[in-house]
DNA sequence: TAACCAATTAGCTTACTGTCTAATTTAATA
DNA sequence: TATTAAATTAGACAGTAAGCTAATTGGTTA
């Protein structure tokens, strides 16, 4: 293929450790990424704790997580990895396609979520994207995350003018104000930190209250993480 | 590439419409991806409004839509492809890196978020992938995306025995109580809705307070929300 | 210039919050 | 059986929140 042959350029090899406690899979993977151009597996490991140890001492660039590890699990790893090794991004490679474990594994700190029965092709692909930073879950599960997204039926962002979206109609003061209320300051801390009398921040959060149609703060912090106006 | 030779198959191709208001980046985008194999460019359109009727008649695998159209937005758009051809799979393409941009994507119904820079050979990569459902965030937001995840560090699932969690040490009737003080409900209402009285129900939003060390309500909702306490 | 809006401040009222102490009942556990 | 934990209720208190009206200042726009 054309668009392939292009790509014969000198990018730094992908260094990739294995975490997994089947030997079968494991070297079996290691033998197979380690025909593709670019990915060099530097180690593997049967299970978390010496897994852990490999990490922070290589800091890889990509480590493939098994879910099912003896000791400790591949949840709990991939968090420690994010810990010891934040630039090191993880692939879970798992065999489960339960909801709770692929919206737990990205929660973790998991950059992608693979099933076992991948095409290797496509293993290596998604290996030299997520190690670039790219997300990417499995055909068979995507759908479980993705319906985690909240559905904007009323972020009225990006609205092309007919329906004014509720940011927009906050002024910069009321978002800043917005931002603080959401970290759950009182009225007297909000005024404090934007050194204006209590008056002033209590008129903000009145007509943040109005505007987002709402009754009362709590509300308007949770609508404000639903629909991001805030960055929580 | 290897990995690419192999795939020389009798794989259906991949139906794409692309939607996009400048002609440039349209007819583009169309030479280019009618080069690569399996990728069949069957229309583009300018605008949502055209772009929808098209969908709608030839339900095709695959949408590239553009987030800053005139008239109906990309956002918008997005949501009425997957009401009028549910099979149907939207990738967005556009310059825009906003975080709520790109989880109100996710939210609309997309299935992957690509910035324009993206290589082309790339972007036929996600097209086929995403065709068969993969999810696909472009490595520039997809950190905006993943920390949307609730942290598991309560989730019970997956838990090797040792770390006790903050969601156990809930009591049941607190977890009901702080789903209805995320949902906005006053102390009276939180009764009212348990047939309790006041005083229970303060007691309890007492105690949900200390147990997740916060100070307010407000604060508590917010944990609840990140930590994936509650299900929004 | 006039009209408007954002930001600011003030006073006032009613209602709600959060904490405390104290007591009762029930279920599970040692 | 004795103990513990959870759920329930009550009264009281200081503090906070939210709605209301009203006024001032500084930009922006018609």
């Amino acid at each position: 293929m054309v668009q392939q042959t292009v790509r014969t350029n000198q990018t730094k090899d992908v260094r990739v450790i294995i975490v997994e406690d089947y030997k079968l899979t494991r070297v079996g993977l290691r033998y197979a990424l380690n025909e593709i151009e670019n990915i060099n597996v530097i180690a593997e490991a049967q299970n978390a704790e010496s897994g852990l140890e490999i990490i922070r001492k290589e800091q890889p660039d990509v480590v493939l997580m098994d879910l099912g590890l003896p000791g400790i699990n591949g949840l709990e790893a991939t968090s420690k990895v994010k810990e010891i090794s934040p630039n090191t991004k993880v692939i879970i490679l798992t065999s489960h396609d339960r909801e709770e474990e692929v919206v737990a594994s990205l929660g973790s700190g998991a950059s992608a979520y693979c099933l076992k029965d991948i095409d290797p092709n496509t293993l290596s692909n998604v290996i030299k994207n997520v190690a670039k930073g790219t997300c990417w879950i499995d055909s068979n599960v995507a759908h479980l995350a993705l319906k985690l997204f909240p559905k904007p039926e009323n972020t009225e962002i990006l609205n092309s003018g007919h329906s004014m979206d509720v940011k927009a109609k906050l002024t910069e003061r009321e978002s800043e104000v917005l931002k603080l209320l959401v970290q759950g300051k009182s009225n007297t801390e909000i005024a404090q930190e934007l050194i204006v009398s209590v008056h002033t921040a209590k008129a903000h959060v009145c007509s943040i209250l109005q505007k987002l149609c709402v009754d009362d703060r709590v509300q308007a912090a949770v609508k404000a993480i639903k629909e991001g106006l805030v960055s929580v």
